[in-house]
DNA sequence: GGCTTTGTTCATTTTGTATTGAACAAACAC
DNA sequence: GTGTTTGTTCAATACAAAATGAACAAAGCC
């Protein structure tokens, strides 16, 4: 046992499967990504692989990150197809290794640029539509209330207008 | 049994507690808010107050929203509890009606402001400090790596500074 | 004083969402 | 071909967040 010990110790095997616990530092980076995640709504998990990738000095495999973050296949895989999906992860070829390695894409301009569009966008514009067809209702209402609604309604369309103006702003000053 | 059952359904308890139903085009503003609440990371209870506050012509009492909601008054204390310090709500005497009634405070600019600046400015504020203490803990690590984090840790520094930068700018936009 | 109305708080229950893990598929090695 | 490695999907489970409702407090009324 002793000798099996000393020997993979010694052994000069870097690359072996080494679970390696985040560092202090990494489990830091990987905690703000978590914070940041829960915020804009999106499960913990995502944080965590976005975090590790993003303070990691070179790319990882998937159970690379089943291993430090102790998280499940199913989480990993799901997790990954998200960023990849998202493009804030890009697969990158290890030589000599099959399996695929990631790394964080760091480029918070088009990272909040396509989170802004594929997440955000949608629910403006189907509320755009949206208030057309409400506007529909307000036929059979009494005076008094069909006034007081299609005030409402007129006020929604300018708030959503404003609202489609901000992103592309947000974008640009984010990039700068 | 069967007799209450019977009696139950026959009884034309119109008015027992005239909990009148949202209108059909109420229903659908309300809807909208709910959207809203849960992309933001509210609980839903919170839209439809506000989204029936925002369409119903005069302000109303929490009765009135836990009959017309259906919702408990607990939500619908805890509901106005976090609309009103947020400023999205305002208390209204009503004469000859001794209960608090509330009309929506519809005005995006300051709506937006305030929850930006209270539930998303503390976030980036804090990551501000974080990074400092982040960055103490590279101290002991090997060169290599020391530079790898390190040059991420200023990245995230221009990060959020830039997103502290975008917030002030949102807010002015949406009010115009 | 006691009785009623209005509103809040908080322990419990319910609901919704994230995570897991097992079954499966695909690509490779031999 | 068989066995192994790598990765995905999805039904079951665990967990976190929201809604409920009962107990309580405060304020008005008679």
């Amino acid at each position: 046992m002793a000798l099996l010990k000393e020997h993979d110790a010694v052994a000069p095997v870097v690359s072996a499967h080494t679970a390696s616990r985040p560092a202090p530092h990494q489990r830091e980076v990987i905690d703000i990504f978590v914070r940041l995640s829960r915020l804009l709504g999106q499960p913990r998990s995502l944080g965590e692989i976005y975090g590790l990738l993003f303070i990691s000095p070179q790319p990882l495999a998937m159970d690379d990150l089943t291993e430090r973050l102790e998280l499940s296949k199913g989480s990993a895989s799901q997790g990954l197809k998200f960023l990849r999906n998202l493009g804030a992860v890009r697969a990158i070829e290890v030589p000599g290794d099959r399996r695929v390695h990631y790394e964080a894409v760091a480029e918070l301009r088009s990272l909040a640029g396509r989170f802004l569009r594929e997440k955000i966008e949608p629910h403006l514009g189907q509320g755009e539509e949206r208030l057309d067809r409400v506007e529909q209702l307000l036929d059979g209402l009494p005076a008094e209330q069909r006034e007081h609604a299609g005030r409402r309604i007129t006020m929604l369309r300018s708030w959503s207008r404003n609202s489609r103006r901000v992103l592309p702003l947000v974008v640009k000053v984010l990039g700068e």
